[in-house]
DNA sequence: ATAAAATACGCAAGCGCTTGCATGATATTA
DNA sequence: TAATATCATGCAAGCGCTTGCGTATTTTAT
């Protein structure tokens, strides 16, 4: 039915081959020949087939991203949509097209993931931290696939390529912002530590500490969690300064405070990571440590295309963070 | 380098046809060769070559999904995100892969597409409003690609397989709502008529009108226009309710509304289309339309596999919408 | 017991493309 | 002008799998 390479050797008097060189253009070939086979390419508007290409070639040109979303999770939702972004937009300059699968656990697990690898023979694949178990990882390296980690991962930080964000860069420049604005008592409300980038941002932060003890105050992922740790950084009345570890974090802390009567910024000061582009619409507008998660994105895509042109060129970046100042933290000194 | 089907084969004393008809669990095979198959395929741990199998078979077991997003706005992410939740899930139940591709105006246009349809690397495609010209169409009815709108078209809407989110019935539901908490003259607020769910969300707020006219706001996406079309509503002392078409269109309004002291909801009712998972902890909280764009995926993933199945299979559908109360607009009678 | 039907499997062509090697034509050099 | 190098192209095998057709073997019916 659809126009095949022979049709056009047919039609243009030459053999198959030289087709197939003219199109990849890496042969010598006649330029009058060339622009014969051109001119007969538009003609009957042919298309190379990517999969009789790519089984002789033993490339794909594609490349997988895999993460692990709760599909009704605003948080992962937010996040994964502009890394992938970032990612697909590298994908494209280099020609690739990007395969996304979603690993969820109540589905068959890592069965999407190796389909991915060794059925549809992505030429490289990006992780989530959080599925990189050591049995992936000898699977990987086993089976000579690039991956890169999009995150800081749990084991051999070394040997694997991955970016996150500088979240411990985020937490100094959130502390001494605060301490700048005068106050004198920041705690740090959110996340766990078993999630390494609230580990790191409590790192960065504990780094920071100026005679003060850290007042640190985790929660779960949920409302009633946060709400409940919120509640409690309200009645500690030595906090006069709160660093959230997301959004809603921070607005649910935030709304705590009102009903308190407890005012922002003058008697406590908020500074959120993340930066929601509803953040600064709302009052008190966030004070926000803007991550890049685009950016992110693009970086990882990039490791991936250096690994698959050079196996061993393992690197790992961190995401420079920066902050955005608003209300919640405008204290009149 | 990697086990094939004739590697299986061999050392199962088989032929390759064997061992293909035992994978594929359509053909009668004796049990005993079935079980001696499945335990070297184990032991060698083969994994079929699914280039290898899709030119064979002419499927790609893969299908596309085109958007036209600018990486860095947050709307079209947001919305991004969830339908493509839903797609994934319903693509990985039918064992399909999705392919992601940003059809960005800046980058080489329609090239993404055609690739990702002539090249024979997609079964079927799924594809926002805004992509859909008639050259397009044409195209793809000409080469018989399935493919379906993840909104309404703007033309040809009966030959097309649709799904949109039911906006009319939204401003239905927001129109009676504020109707019944006793306002009076209703404002609609953002976007432009260019865009089809707003025209759709135009057309239920002018027809669940009672004793009023219509008074339409239309903005352009920027903060700007929207916080100029917000002033000239407070302006218009009529107003006493206002059904905004975003978000991020209701907190400038209600941020508008709160330097002059005009009370939500007491002064004016505001209703937002979509439930951001922020605007329940924001204040006032916004009473919203709940859009289900996850549903509005997976829909359109259903539609795109039963035309894969029967080309003829044209439907469309209205993804049911439905009304959260919160602060904005609970006025004490 | 024999014909007919069903079953289990092999053969080989084919999916559309790439690429190492070979070859004839043309250009370069001494 | 002969010898050598360079070009432009063709040949054919191969990438790993599927599938229509054919055949040997077993089952069922008579």
């Amino acid at each position: 039915m659809a126009v095949t390479l022979n049709d056009v050797a047919k039609k243009a008097g030459v053999s198959a081959s030289t087709v197939s060189r003219v199109i990849s253009g890496k042969e010598k070939i006649s330029d009058k020949t060339k622009e014969k086979i051109f001119s007969i390419m538009k003609e009957l508007d042919y298309h190379p087939n990517s999969q009789a290409r790519n089984l002789a070639t033993g490339s794909s040109q594609t490349i997988g991203l895999v993460i692990n979303a709760n599909e009704k999770d605003f948080y992962s939702n937010i996040f994964f949509s502009s890394s992938v972004f970032g990612i697909e937009k590298i994908a494209q300059d280099n020609s690739y097209n990007l395969i996304i699968t979603n690993n969820q656990k109540k589905r068959n697990d890592k069965a999407s993931i190796d389909t991915l690898l060794f059925e549809k023979k992505v030429d490289g694949i990006i992780l989530p931290p959080l599925l990189l178990t050591k049995t992936l990882i000898t699977k990987l390296k086993n089976n000579k696939i690039p991956f890169v980690i999009l995150g800081e991962p749990n084991y051999f930080k070394d040997k694997i390529s991955w970016v996150d964000i500088n979240n411990t860069k985020g937490s100094n420049l959130a502390t001494s912002h605060l301490y700048n604005k005068g106050y004198k008592q920041i705690a740090f409300l959110g996340g766990s530590e078993n999630e390494i980038f609230t580990k790191n941002r409590i790192i960065g932060y504990k780094n920071s500490l100026n005679n003060q003890e850290p007042l640190i105050f985790n929660t779960e992922n949920s409302e009633e969690s946060i709400t409940q740790a919120a509640t409690e950084i309200l009645k500690n009345k030595k906090v006069d300064s709160v660093i959230c570890n997301d959004n809603i974090t921070a607005l649910i802390l935030s709304k705590a405070a009102k009903e308190q009567n407890i005012q922002i910024p003058k008697d406590l000061g908020i500074i959120t990571f993340d930066d929601y582009p509803l953040s600064k619409y709302i009052s008190p507008a966030l004070t926000s440590i803007v991550t890049d998660t685009y950016t992110q994105g693009e970086m990882a895509a990039n490791m991936l295309f250096s690994l698959i042109q050079d196996k061993t060129a393992i690197t790992h970046s961190l995401i420079d963070v920066s902050l955005i100042e608003r209300e919640s933290s405008m204290r009149n000194l």
